[in-house]
DNA sequence: AAGTTCAGTGAACGCTTGTACACTGAACAG
DNA sequence: CTGTTCAGTGTACAAGCGTTCACTGAACTT
């Protein structure tokens, strides 16, 4: 993967003129899509601050006018992420889904998210438990905030109207996790994609075959 | 944790003649048992030959008659891992337990052994996704073996007894992944040990709920 | 036009890293 | 008793690390 890739992001093809903050933000972005992309082979705890500076393209002391240390980063990095998750959660609510079709078309809108953004997937997903100190805590707790979206969500359905916050919250807990499951499973193995979806899907229906039968206890 | 700690593990209190192999074999275990203390707070990625020496007591030099690498210390670290979580699952099974008993007493079983071997259950939850390269694999590896292992156990049941192979196994990975997940609850958050174990007695009881429900689809 | 701001530079620092190499001395085999 | 094996030692080196500091020069303000 990239091996000889020297993959300086910072375009100077337009000779434009562009102000300076402009300018910075650019190399902020670079410094990011950087970090993605080396995170990737050796996970973010393995990155050094040179090496992500070095794949943008500046020196490393430079580094220090974006980002106060690599942890700084990680955590830019969770929110860039997040904001993809919650675009793709965005686009598989306002999809017109019957009952059974929901999960189907669930994991595809998860298929084809994953597949377009592999980099923040795949980084959420792994940094979730093998990542260290700041950027393990700041997706703790995005996620955690993510579930209460979801279970918020969950409340419309109709089969789910009487279900206390509490249990709401459990099913949403656990359909995240197998969600960020199958994202892994998905990454791990590029090619096996439709075997991959079809468990996914038999995971969420035999979920969802307790929910009629649910009588929550205090 | 363990700040000033200098915990080396070769114990210098018997004079006994002991011989060379087990000499050996002495110290290879001070090796494992160095990283597996420091593993906790760094990530394996994030481990150095040297302070794994320096834990374990030795010259840094002396690693290369033990092991080609850290990668092929983590290898073996996976292994002793799963010999504990084989342990484990031995103990829950054995047990006399009633159908709706049977959740209760295996989530009990599970926090049981997670806090008599937090290093190992710690290692093993963190590196399955978060780890880089043999030791994720590893990992991988055996965690697989390990759901088919659990799949024959669940045939056992009579309310399962007519289910699908492939079926079968589709509930055992379901299981361990929420087992997993609750692992790394209950190592995250020392203190709420009974609302981790209540949570996750839910989860077994809502994926159970859809059992009875369950028709395989090819 | 003159002065200020500040993203990016480049040399230098003290440290840790993995690994190579020649060594020692106790446990072992004959 | 003699010679061999080999786990552990100590020194050494090149490479990479995070961070410091004084600097340059284009974009900005006045």
């Amino acid at each position: 993967m990239g091996d000889t890739a020297e993959a300086i992001t910072l375009s100077v093809v337009t000779t434009e003129p562009v102000s300076r903050q402009e300018r910075k933000q650019r190399t902020r972005q670079a410094l990011l899509d950087a970090a993605l992309d080396l995170v990737a082979e050796r996970g973010f705890s393995g990155l050094s601050l040179r090496e992500v500076a070095k794949q943008a393209g500046i020196v490393p002391t430079a580094f220090y006018r974006h980002f106060a240390s690599m942890d700084e980063l990680g955590v830019a990095l969770v929110e860039e992420s997040m904001r993809t998750l919650r675009t793709m959660i965005r686009s598989a609510r306002t999809r017109p889904s019957a009952y059974n079709d929901m999960i189907r078309s669930s994991v595809r809108v998860l298929r084809e998210h994953v597949r377009a953004h592999e980099d923040h997937f795949h980084f959420l997903a792994r940094e979730r438990y093998g990542g260290t100190g700041p950027v393990r805590q700041a997706i703790g707790f995005e996620l955690k905030l993510f579930v209460s979206e979801l279970a918020v969500d969950l409340a419309r359905f109709d089969f789910l109207r009487d279900w206390s916050t509490e249990d709401l919250h459990l099913l949403a807990d656990l359909i995240v996790t197998t969600m960020l499951t199958t994202v892994l499973e998905l990454l791990e193995t590029p090619s096996r994609d439709d075997e991959i979806v079809r468990t996914a899907e038999r995971r969420l229906r035999l979920i969802f075959l307790g929910v009629p039968n649910w009588r929550s206890v205090p």
